[in-house]
DNA sequence: CACTATTGTCGCACTATGCTACAATAGTAA
DNA sequence: TTACTATTGTAGCATAGTGCGACAATAGTG
């Protein structure tokens, strides 16, 4: 596996990764924080050149998050010449004593893919790069600054994920593997950032018949105990 | 303005364009043959190195339809290693007299970010570039074989297409400033690949608020003649 | 001046959804 | 054991949107 920052990547190009998670009742990402800068950024990196775009976004999250096979979707491609900050690489770099002059495309414009990424907060913990202090989650709605164009990113993300809600049942992605129908409208919540009522979304969900109800109850509350249900893509429900 | 193919162009990066028409109630798209190949494939280009990724594609479009002002989205990057074909490009140049040690860059592999544009058929004449013997419009049902992955270019183009459908009144884009009801059937019918009932979709484009209605009546047919509209967009209705 | 093809609109049935009501029930506290 | 509380699952009702058919209006044609 290359070395994270050695010439065997393709130069101008880089991805960018918006990691969404669940917790708390809130939606979160995972922001990382340079090295002395106090700056903060997405988690990115580069692609080598013989190696799937895909792929590279892939092998960032998993040495970040440890996992596989997470939901990944591609949502835009930024290409303004504003993104170009060379003093702000330059720095980042300078303060992680790392040589410029070893990888000096990395002063160069880069173009970025964004990706955004559903997964289970609770089976990860997040590790930072070699460049940075921490890889920390964030409640959306409470960001820091963050470098570049990140913050648009964020915004498309979230217009993203939330124009395919419709489309697959995305909160799913982020959910243990069994769930309650609260859970699941809590997510699509802080997707949404709107409440939505209960009952309709209840009907809602059970009509799109992609949900499977187990017998099993859920155990804790002073109350009528809720079925939990589990995910059933399509093809294998037919 | 610099040349097509100097080296003032980012390295491994490069734009596909799925340009859409509508004439004689289909939906079209401009395919480009390279010179004495037999070749097909979507009309492309590259970035400079000092210019905006949308700007660049911009240019290229004005450059092949003389239009500027082109509805623009970007629908999906590209970045399998599968892409890469160099013996295909080398042919490609060669058989334009394009002395490949000038740009040996060209034969490298290319990420490329897919744009698809709307526009008005019947206000372009395309012409081809230095490369290519032809710019035509194809039906999208009948299209001769494509190069590389740009057969799942337009299939990705197309599929964002309809998804916008609901956003956007987009059958506007590809029609005259003024156009009736069934024209704009027409179009959608032609984008979605299927059939609509004349009633309901008329009362749903009424409903959207979206469309100004005119005075003045379409001449022609021998039967009550239709309304004319126009699109109005919605921060110049309130 | 009838005839044809198309347009604009209305009405009806069906479905989806916001919202309320209510029975069922797992724990809690007397 | 027995109320009591909070939450869950479901049904009912009003409203909005849509598929589909009916029908009057009308620009040209023969």
């Amino acid at each position: 596996m290359p070395h994270p920052l050695d010439s065997a990547y393709l130069p101008h190009l880089a991805y960018d990764s918006v990691v969404f998670g669940f917790s708390g009742e809130k939606l979160k990402i995972l922001i990382l924080e340079y090295h002395n800068t106090g700056w903060f950024a997405l988690p990115g990196g580069f692609v080598g050149v013989a190696e799937d775009l895909d792929a590279a976004v892939k092998r960032g999250l998993k040495e970040r998050t440890g996992l596989d096979n997470i939901h990944l979707e591609q949502f835009h491609t930024f290409g303004s010449v504003q993104r170009h900050r060379p003093e702000v690489m330059r720095t980042i770099l300078k303060e992680s004593d790392f040589a410029v002059e070893k990888a000096p495309w990395l002063l160069e414009r880069f173009v970025s893919v964004g990706y955004y990424s559903l997964i289970d907060y609770h089976r990860v913990t997040p590790r930072p790069d070699a460049l940075s202090d921490s890889l920390k989650w964030y409640h959306v709605e409470e960001l820091p600054p963050l470098l570049f164009d990140h913050r648009e990113m964020v915004e498309k993300a979230l217009n993203a994920l939330r124009r395919n809600l419709d489309t697959m049942l995305v909160g799913t992605n982020m959910l243990p593997e069994r769930f309650t129908i609260k859970q699941l409208q809590q997510v699509t919540e802080a997707i949404l950032g709107d409440k939505l009522h209960r009952t309709s979304f209840q009907r809602r969900m059970l009509a799109t018949g992609l949900l499977r109800r187990h017998d099993k109850l859920y155990t804790g509350g002073s109350h009528k105990a809720p079925y939990l249900y589990s995910f059933v893509n399509k093809s294998a429900g037919e």
